[in-house]
RNA sequence: GCGCUCGUAGCUCAAUGGAUAGAGCAACUCCCUUCUAAGGAGUAGGUUGUGGGUUCGACUCCCGCCGAGCGCACCA
């Protein structure tokens, strides 16, 4: 259990006891470090129902709190401000953080809060023959984190996507294919890029003619019935195209390094819904107007939205009615997160009142996260028009500017005799990795639910508050590391003689790890998390630019001279420190890790 | 028109009802004969759209106004 815990429930202990009450309190941790490492304000709170001032309370409660001091590890206890109770924790219990990262390496920050629960996230949901376009990269950067930050909570999770295999967009995909001047069979032997990039175009031929053109449109909705009806005449190309669009998500799945458990499609989940409506309609879930079935929102404060449309096909509210117990066949979760774009907030409140109404058990389980969407500066995207960024564009530009960056650093004149950083032969994937960090931490470094301008100058950096700046701060400890074994020295976890005020800042920073961790996972906010490893890094570096961390010998012509240092006089230090700096790279690599950002260890 | 979301430094964004509203970018100064300068130190930049209210305490909660985005019937 960490700190903010333990004294969370010392603290509602103490309450009870004094008072004989429960309040809600919070521990915090304040940003002035003068008032403290946690911070309670539960004198503030207690003070008006015990009707006594805030500060007698604190005093009662530090009183009390001072028994427990060698317990938790507790230096001192302060009353500060208009009643805040501020605690500090001892030297030695901050050393101790190092301890523990050492037996857990890569599960530190891991907790077991959502131990034994089943999670089921969905998110991406692109559509077969319709572009991978950065929303959905962006979806899929939320998702994973979210997946791996509830994992790292003990919970099991599967993570599915959902995918419009069926529907208009796709009949007017196939309408775009038979009418294009470039039969499929032509495309057959390109590359899964070139069809993929091949079926986009289509689309949006497709759209434009269902809008233009009438006898189009006609067609389009005549392909579409085909298609639901599975009709053979359709079913080849359909089953091309869609065999091609799900080979190329994959491959973008794999490059950002992930992989989903499982598939639902809406021609799969269509009929279930439909049938569950048709069900409800006669218990008056559902209502009849104007030839199609309708679930009655404004009843509830919502609005009305069509299920089954007139023609008598299920719309995508009735297929994801049909897909909530197919997630819960497939894996009966504890809870069920969807991750989509926010433009269907209100949507999925409708949905979900319909849900509460059928499966009521289901409906509870069931959160909506609607995320930002990614606006261009040109406005917003629409794969019709062709004003879209895909996501391989944006990957494979993020790539070329990270390669871009390493030739100019080994090129730059004040460092050209130091050895060059990254071999040739490890350039690109390294430059891959930095690309995608880039890219990965731009999206996650915002809160979820505003919209991200994006811009590739202003959004995708690779220095300050960046991807890659964590990633080479992570290099950083890594190369001193590996400098340090050259020299025959080892990390150690040994209390050094004196502390520099840098130090420990570093290990007050590193007692909150898995507290950052628990509370981005808890508020579906990854950018926390992000925030913490940007201040850790920061504190790292400042450490690194003020401390010499192992002794260091310069070469002076012919002759080699080691420069004596106070770090040779007492060994207690440099072990400490390497120890220090292992234990910030553990934590920047775990970190990076659960936001799905890749490490390096050169660049 | 109704509903949802939002409005914080020149720009992009943070800030569980808590203490002096924080970063990054851009601008301006400095620092590579110390371990990776994709770095560090510093300066400047704010009436948190606006007017009220609740509270010991409001960027945060409530109401009005101004402005923006999204959604409101057979697309997803």
């Amino acid at each position: 259990m960490d700190i903010k815990s333990q004294l969370q429930t010392q603290l509602k202990q103490i309450i009870q006891e004094l008072f004989d009450t429960e309040v809600s309190f919070s521990v915090d941790v304040p940003e002035n470090a003068e008032h403290g490492d946690y911070s309670t304000n539960a004198a503030l709170i207690l003070a008006k129902p015990q009707g006594k001032s805030p500060r007698e309370i604190a005093g009662q409660i530090q009183q009390r709190l001072e028994n427990s001091k060698q317990e938790l590890g507790i230096e001192k206890i302060d009353i500060a401000g208009a009643g805040f109770v501020n605690i500090f924790i001892s030297q030695e219990k901050l050393f101790q953080v190092l301890t523990e990262i050492e037996e857990k390496k890569d599960t530190f920050g891991k907790n077991e809060l959502l131990s034994g629960k089943k999670i089921i996230t969905e998110f991406t949901d692109p559509n077969p023959f319709k572009e991978f376009h950065i929303g959905h990269l962006y979806s899929n950067t939320v998702g994973e984190a979210i997946s791996r930050l509830y994992a790292a909570q003990g919970a099991e999770v599967k993570r599915v996507c959902y995918q419009g295999d069926i529907g208009l967009h796709v009949a007017k995909a196939l309408y775009g294919i038979l009418n294009n001047e470039v039969k499929i069979e032509d495309v057959e032997d390109k590359s899964i890029e070139e069809k993929a990039k091949y079926l986009g175009q289509s689309y949006a031929k497709g759209a434009t003619a269902y809008e233009e053109n009438e006898e189009a449109k006609a067609e389009i909705i005549e392909i579409n019935k085909k298609v639901f009806a599975k009709d053979a005449s359709i079913m080849e190309i359909y089953e091309k195209g869609k065999t091609w669009s799900l080979e190329y998500f994959n491959n973008i799945y794999a490059r950002l390094g992930m992989q989903f458990d499982q598939f639902f499609f809406e021609s799969e989940v269509g009929e279930d819904g439909k049938k569950l409506v048709l069900g409800y309609l006669e218990k008056g879930v559902f209502e009849e107007s104007e030839g199609a079935v309708i679930f009655p929102g404004e009843k509830y404060g919502l609005h009305n939205r069509v299920f089954i449309n007139a023609l008598d096909l299920p719309t995508y509210e009735a297929k994801e009615l049909g897909l909530a117990p197919a997630k819960y066949d497939y894996f009966p979760y504890d809870e069920s997160v969807i991750i989509t774009g926010n433009e269907i907030n209100e949507y999925f409140k409708v949905l979900l009142k319909a849900l509460s109404l059928i499966r009521p058990e289901l409906a509870e389980k069931t959160v909506h996260i609607g995320h930002g969407m990614v606006r261009l500066p040109q406005g917003k995207m629409s794969s019709r028009t062709g004003n879209v960024l895909t996501g391989e564009w944006l990957l494979d530009e993020a790539k070329k500017r990270a390669y871009n960056k390493i030739q100019e650093v080994t090129r730059s004149e004040k460092r050209e005799n130091r050895e060059a950083r990254v071999s040739i032969a490890d350039q690109l994937e390294v430059s891959e990795k930095v690309g995608i960090g880039a890219i990965k931490y731009a999206l996650l470094k915002n809160g979820i639910g505003g919209d991200i301008a994006f811009s590739f100058d202003e959004s995708i950096s690779f220095e300050g508050n960046a991807g890659p700046y964590l990633q080479y701060t992570y290099v950083r400890t890594q190369s001193l590391m590996e400098k340090a074994k050259n020299q025959g020295m080892t990390p150690e976890i040994v209390t050094p003689t004196t502390y520099t005020s840098e130090e420990t800042v570093l290990l007050k920073h590193l007692i909150h790890f898995s507290e950052a961790v628990a509370y981005a996972a808890a508020s579906y906010s990854p950018n926390h998390l992000a925030e913490y490893l940007f201040a850790l890094a920061q504190k790292f570096n400042a450490f690194y630019a003020n401390q010499q961390i192992i002794s260091v010998s310069i070469t002076d012509g012919d002759n080699v001279s080691v420069t004596p240092s106070k770090l040779q006089l007492d060994s207690t230090i440099p072990k400490f420190r390497l120890a220090l700096t292992q234990s910030v790279g553990q934590t920047l690599k775990n970190g990076l890790t659960l936001l799905g950002i890749p490490t390096v260890e050169k660049m």
